[in-house]
Parts: C-alpha cells; sequence; structure tokens
DNA sequence: TGCTACACTTTGACTAATCAAAAATAATAC
DNA sequence: GTATTATTTTTGATTAGTCAAAGTGTAGCA
C-alpha cells in the first residue's frame, strides 16, 4: 500500500529512532537522512500522519505509531536479507551491495521474501553483522560496545560495522575487519585520538576514534 | 535513465511490434497493452519521440528506433531471467512470477542480472519456453507452428506456452502441457473448434482452437 | 458522395513528490 | 532581555503520469 518513497519515510525514520533514543525524531535528522529539503520532510510527516504511520508534533518532531513501525521494520528486514542474497549467492563484494538492495527492496514481494529468507537458511545477520528482523518485526539488539571499550591487550569478536559507505568498507575488508573476525587492540594513543589494531595473523594498522566507534565488538 | 514507466512502455511496444507485424504500431494496441487510457498514450508516445525512443506518426502508429529497442529488449531478458530464478532457484510456481518478475525488473540492475545469468547457468529460454534475450539484444525467433498446425497423430514437442494468465498456467501444468514434453494429436473437430491432445502417459484432454495456437511446437 | 462509427488527439484537471525562498519560531549568546 | 543564529514551516512552482470528456479524422458502407 505505501509507496516506495513512503517506506523510505518510515524506514530512515524507525532507523533514527532507534539510533538516537530520545522520544521524538526531530525534523532536522529526517531531512538529512533522506536527502531532501527540510520543506518537503515537513509536508511529508502531514501526510504520514494522516495515514497514521505516525504522529507529528510541530517543531517537536515525530514519533512512529505501531503500523508505521511495522512498515519500517519490514523494510529494514527486506534490505538485510537481499544484502545476505546479493553476497553469499551472487557472490557480488560487500561494498557494492546496499545501493542494490535499497532498490531491490522496494520491488520484492512478500512471498518471494520468504522464499528467500528459506533459500539463505534464515540467516540471523547481514553481511555487515546487522541483525535481521523476523517476519514479526523482532530484532535482536546490537551490543553497545564498540573498539574504544576495551583495555589494551584485549581480544575481541568484530559484531557489526556501522559505516556503510563503499570506500570504508573496502579498507575493513582489506584489513581484515569483517564480522566473525577476532581483532586485538594494540595500542590506544588518546592524544592522537587513534588506535591500532591487529586481526588474526594480519598487519597490523591505525584507526581513528571516530571510526573506531563504528565498530562494535564483544569479548 | 528511462522511468519504470517508460521500460514498461517501451517492453510493450517492442512485444506488440513482434507479434503483429505491420510496420508500425497503432495506438490503440499500445493503450490497452497498458491498461491506460488512448489519451495517454498518446500524450506519451510524445515525449518517447522526444527522447528518440521511437518515432510517432499521428494517426498512424509508432515504431522503435535502435535506442527504444534495445531498452525494450533488456527488459524482456530481465524479465526472463527473473522469471527463471523464481521458478528454478526460489521454487515459486509456474502460474505466480509473472507478476512479480514484472515489478522486479525495474529494481535489479545490469550488474546483478549478470550475476544472476552466470548462475543460472546462461539459460536460453524461461519457464514457459520463451526466448531469453543475450545481453546485446538478440533474441531467438520462436517457431511459428502451432498446435494447429499437424495432422492427427503427430507427435510433437512443446516449445512454448504464450498464454501468461495465471488460470491458463495452472491448468497446463495439470495437464503436463509444458515446454520440453512430448505431446500427440489425438483429435481434430474442426466443427467444434476442439483438439484432442496426450501428453506422454497422461489422460488425454480438450483443447479449443483459440487456445491452442498459443501453444507453440516442433516435430 | 455523403454519413456513421470507430480510432485517435486535445484539453483541462488531478496527485505525489519535490525544490527554492520567504516567514515564523526556538535556542543560544552576550 | 535583546540580538543573533539555527531550525522548522509556509508558500508557490514544477515534473511525471494519469483520467475524463470533448473534439477531430478517417475508412467503410450505402
Amino acid at each position: 500500500m505505501p509507496s516506495a518513497t513512503v517506506e523510505n519515510y518510515l524506514k530512515s525514520i524507525l532507523k533514527l529512532s532507534m539510533e538516537c533514543e530520545r522520544g521524538e525524531v526531530p525534523m532536522g535528522m529526517i531531512a538529512t537522512s533522506l536527502g531532501v529539503t527540510p520543506g518537503t520532510a515537513t509536508s511529508m510527516m502531514k501526510n504520514l500522519q494522516k495515514e497514521k504511520w505516525l504522529s507529528y508534533k510541530s517543531r517537536k518532531g515525530v514519533r512512529l505509531t505501531p503500523s508505521g513501525k511495522k512498515i519500517g521494520m519490514i523494510m529494514i528486514r527486506r534490505h538485510r536479507l537481499l544484502e545476505t542474497f546479493l553476497v553469499e549467492t551472487l557472490g557480488l563484494d560487500w561494498s557494492e551491495i546496499h545501493d542494490e538492495a535499497e532498490v531491490l527492496e522496494h520491488a520484492i514481494s512478500e512471498k518471494v521474501l520468504e522464499r528467500l529468507d528459506i533459500f539463505l537458511g534464515k540467516p540471523r545477520h547481514d553481511p555487515h553483522g546487522h541483525p535481521i528482523p523476523t517476519k514479526n518485526g523482532i530484532i535482536r539488539r546490537l551490543p553497545k560496545k564498540t573498539l574504544l571499550d576495551s583495555l589494551v591487550g584485549t581480544k575481541m569478536k568484530i559484531e557489526s560495522i556501522l559505516d556503510q559507505s563503499p570506500e570504508f568498507l573496502n579498507f575493513a575488508q582489506a584489513k581484515g575487519l569483517m564480522p566473525g573476525r577476532m581483532v586485538t587492540l594494540v595500542k590506544n594513543e588518546k592524544v592522537a585520538d587513534t588506535i591500532e589494531l591487529q586481526v588474526e595473523k594480519m598487519p597490523k594498522f591505525s584507526l581513528g576514534y571516530k571510526t573506531a566507534q563504528k565498530i562494535l565488538v564483544s569479548d
């Protein structure tokens, strides 16, 4: 029923509301996240409210209703299952799948998606380590621990890569920085906001603090 | 570059021009084939001409340019490869794949399509027996021989099913009327415009002339 | 040759999604 | 407590694709 555009709005708002937990999602974030002007976002919010997908308070922000959340969750599921398919089955590169899935997610039906899910063996997370919601919209919570939250010398398991940009993903792949791998924090240079890492038997390398915070780990 | 709508117009016009070979495709056929009003078709033709995808002569009809033909052919390729994937890999039913492919064909990129082609083993035809154009837009010509063009007693190989409707496809599947199977013309009742058929060891059944013309065969 | 019926075109209107730019409001600084 | 800045809303315009309904051409028939 919702258009591809609406699906994108709801997916983005859901993601934003999960990241910055603060009740309402502000207009500005929605506009930048979707790459539209603020005015466009405002007018779209009124439509989405009319359709009961969210509640909108002028100059406050926006909060999804259960039905809006459901649609957003479906879109995340579609996106991540498609990404998994593109890597696992068709052998596309880690870094090129995001944009492909971004388009396909609006075209695939529930019926085909469920077949795909079975074909892939009902995966729990996509190639970047992001959890795949169930059909009913239940999603595993990601650990909050990043590469910065351990002491030097600790060995950690990489859980998830939050940065979606092809450039960073290519870099990460080259360094072995992928979900499932073990990584050791070799050095932590606070003054230079840089850490040094080593993935298994691969060469050491450095990462800035900002980037390091986009890699989630567990012990 | 072309929108999904334009892709659909060009695909339909290409198919119509291959079916009824008569130079120009008339407006009326385009409108019915796309399910739009005649006025809509007329105004769209002017846009498509402006983009050099076809030439349009008022009250005469329309003829694709090479670039328009190329896009149409790409769409047919996408559609048929997707149908093959949906049946072969995901196990969807013969009768439900058309509409799914109709949507997905506008969302799949060339890169993903080529991977899919390789994954499927570069199939030559889709599950209905329709030839799949190559990447360069070369398409095998279908035989023109239908179930009606043989004498009683002849054994023929089913090449292609032209009727796309789920209802007929379900019927055809139940009777074993699928590409690759051998079928024998048991009886031909001209006065009742009906033929009787038997596929391999399955029970005999009847088909009207009109329907029988939508099944292509070879000896 | 002229009339009728059908095929096609024109016109005007509508919807979804967007932008640019002006106006309003809130937040922050001083 | 005003002034400045940042954020958000309004307004008016634009584009692609569509329809309904009125107008125009044309081919066949009598």
